[in-house]
DNA sequence: ACGATATAGTTGAAGGCTAAAGTAAAATTG
DNA sequence: CAATTTTACTTTAGCCTTCAACTATATCGT
């Protein structure tokens, strides 16, 4: 714990910010998963853990990198993909080249999922996010977020693109 | 879920905003809590409660205004007013005027551990993300931020100061 | 090459969150 | 004014996340 005098507390115009930033980490991902659970039976988590793996050279990725894309820790990402494993969606893989890793990777019925949900999905992240912003706020909240992040995890989507 | 032609996707722009819009939500609650907890036993969210009733009239909200100002569900509320009810710095009374209605109350040993934990709570925020920030930035992602939040939730941060 | 340490991942238990159902009081409607 | 609906909140059960412990493999230092 500091021991210093004063602190330096927000200015009216960081609190305001603050305030809202709060609320919309509260409050969107449980919006956003309301939609995709109704329509296709995913958490916001899964949906964002398939789509990672989507993009991924072979839809492959090891574990350890796809906890990284999808900004989770290892242990949830493991227990989440157990989870999809059993749904059919993503499937294990050793590593042959380093025996302690494993490899996910998102079957063809994970792929066809994620496709037939996606469109939904990002038709809820236009009404709830992007319609209500112009473009040249996207880009300020862009820069700015990507300081944020970068402070927060500066390994944030640095990770190699296939599997291990 | 929609039936119409091709969706509109992301631009590239509106993408790059996205993951790290995404990427923000995932990890600054956990980064804030880890502090929080280490130095105040509270979860971030338990803080923001405390938070909002330290700032009402008498220190005081109902359930629901408690609820709407800590941007979440009635019954989470419910349960982690429990706890802080259990930690004594919370306290429960019912209203007279309505007696459906519970007033949520902050104790003097709650307002005196708050009190002893913002200071390190609000430089960890400013840390964490308005360091990281220009004041241009500040003012343009609290317009942005308050439109998503707006959008998400009409109601939120929309209710009376004092108790029911 | 050997021991120490670091890396990669899984697992089990404990606790928190969500959703659904339940209770009670106020407001509304016919 | 009685019946219905709405509002305010709590509670229970189930799922998800986190934390700590554990296994196994690779790397580093000497």
């Amino acid at each position: 714990m500091s021991q210093n005098g004063e602190p330096q507390w927000l200015s009216q115009s960081e609190r305001e910010m603050w305030m809202r930033l709060v609320g919309v980490t509260f409050l969107l991902p449980g919006v956003l998963e309301t939609q995709l659970k109704r329509d296709a039976g995913l958490s916001f988590f899964e949906y964002h853990v398939l789509a990672m793996l989507s993009e991924a050279e072979g839809r492959t990725r090891s574990m350890s990198d796809l906890a990284r894309w999808s900004n989770s820790s290892l242990s949830r990402l493991s227990h989440v993909v157990t989870r999809l494993e059993k749904q059919g969606w993503v499937r294990r893989e050793g590593c042959p080249e380093d025996r302690r890793a494993t490899n996910a990777v998102l079957t063809d019925e994970g792929f066809a999922h994620l496709a037939a949900s996606a469109p939904d999905h990002v038709e809820e992240v236009r009404t709830q996010v992007f319609d209500t912003l112009t473009p040249e706020q996207v880009a300020v909240m862009a820069e700015g977020l990507g300081r944020i992040l970068h402070q927060v995890d500066p390994g944030a989507f640095a990770a190699p693109s296939g599997g291990c």
